[in-house]
DNA sequence: GGAAGAAATTAGGCTCGACCTACGAAAAGG
DNA sequence: CCTTTTCGTAGGTCGAGCCTAATTTCTTCC
């Protein structure tokens, strides 16, 4: 074959993939996330049980299936930054940049999403799990940069350390009932009170 | 009754839930954490299944059952540093007052420990749990004597970030088969480069 | 285009952590 | 001493995570 692209095999597992996510998802949040069981969700995914689990590794996985996309944020954002920038540039311009596209592509930010997490202990480990992940992976970048490894692991967890409380804030705010646009102008004040002085 | 004093009940309650926490963490460390069953736990220790289960809402929390001490260690350090000193002055006292002691009153060190807690994903996890608990229970000082909440918990994060580095420093020290002076050596030195310059 | 090979999916079963309920034993307080 | 409260036990249920063997689905090479 001429064109590589992904063959029908490798099509076809992403789209169970995503598909078994999304079912998930919806029973999740509709009855909350202990009350769901595996079998319930390979039921309505018209897969069998061993599927989903073969999928996610974790039940918890199911929801955060794109953690790997906010993991990668800051790593990837410090790695392929404007020469001559700092990490901390480089930080605020990416979580600015989210701000002004009203989070596009990320979908942890929905008042049902949030209700949902909140709820649910395993899915509040899970997520705090994610950020400390994401952590690393800022760290992996600096160390590399560096030639002191553990003021380079402090200065990720600081930086990780104010994507993370943000993160949070806009939870604390989604939950307090306040609409997306008042969400994203407290943030934007938040980031001046973080970087300006 | 004159003398208050804990009651016999208490102290009852208090011997059992040590001894199988002692049981557990000795039999994790032999055999493994996910290769140790709590029906085994339990015989070991001549108590019902159930009440290790009681005791210990999860497995994990039998290995950390003093957690509790690190989760407050930063937040009370800082409640009760002496007036006019910042949260940071604080976090650093306390962290070297640790390092002069030996942390004698900690047993998050050994080699065994160590080694126990790396083998097993869950247990892995739990101490990141633990390490983030300990954040915020330092963030509630600070947003308490603040009154600008986000940037009080930006620089939670950024002192319990400190603490964590140096914490997982240690272990990767004591894991890669340094003594324990010389572990400590290298942890004076990594809070001469984080906090002099 | 068809057969051989590789990979994904399935069914069914097993272990064990987490939890529930009702009951019995032991301590605290009158 | 007797009542009340709390603690521990026995036995059982539910579901997540994992294993194995068999089957279906895609790829590849002839």
């Amino acid at each position: 074959m001429t064109t590589a692209g992904p063959g029908l095999r490798e099509r076809k597992k992403q789209a169970t993939r995503t598909h078994i996510a999304a079912v998930a998802t919806r029973l999740f949040v509709e009855q909350g996330f202990e009350a769901t069981t595996i079998a319930q969700i390979a039921e309505r995914a018209e897969v069998a049980k061993m599927t989903v689990t073969n999928y996610f590794a974790l039940k918890e996985d199911l929801l955060f299936d794109r953690a790997p996309e906010i993991i990668a944020l800051l790593a990837d954002a410090v790695a392929e930054r404007a020469a001559g920038s700092t990490p901390e540039q480089a930080v605020a311009a990416v979580y600015r940049r989210r701000l002004e596209e009203r989070w596009p592509a990320l979908a942890f930010v929905g008042l049902e999403f949030a209700r949902t997490v909140e709820a649910s202990p395993a899915l509040r480990t899970r997520e705090r799990t994610m950020m400390l992940e994401q952590e690393d992976a800022l760290a992996a970048v600096l160390v590399a940069e560096s030639d002191d490894e553990v003021p380079a692991r402090v200065e990720a967890a600081r930086l990780a350390g104010i994507f993370r409380v943000l993160y949070f804030e806009a939870r604390r705010r989604v939950l307090a009932g306040e609409d997306s646009e008042a969400v994203v102008t407290a943030l934007e004040s938040a980031c001046e009170r973080i970087w300006s002085p």
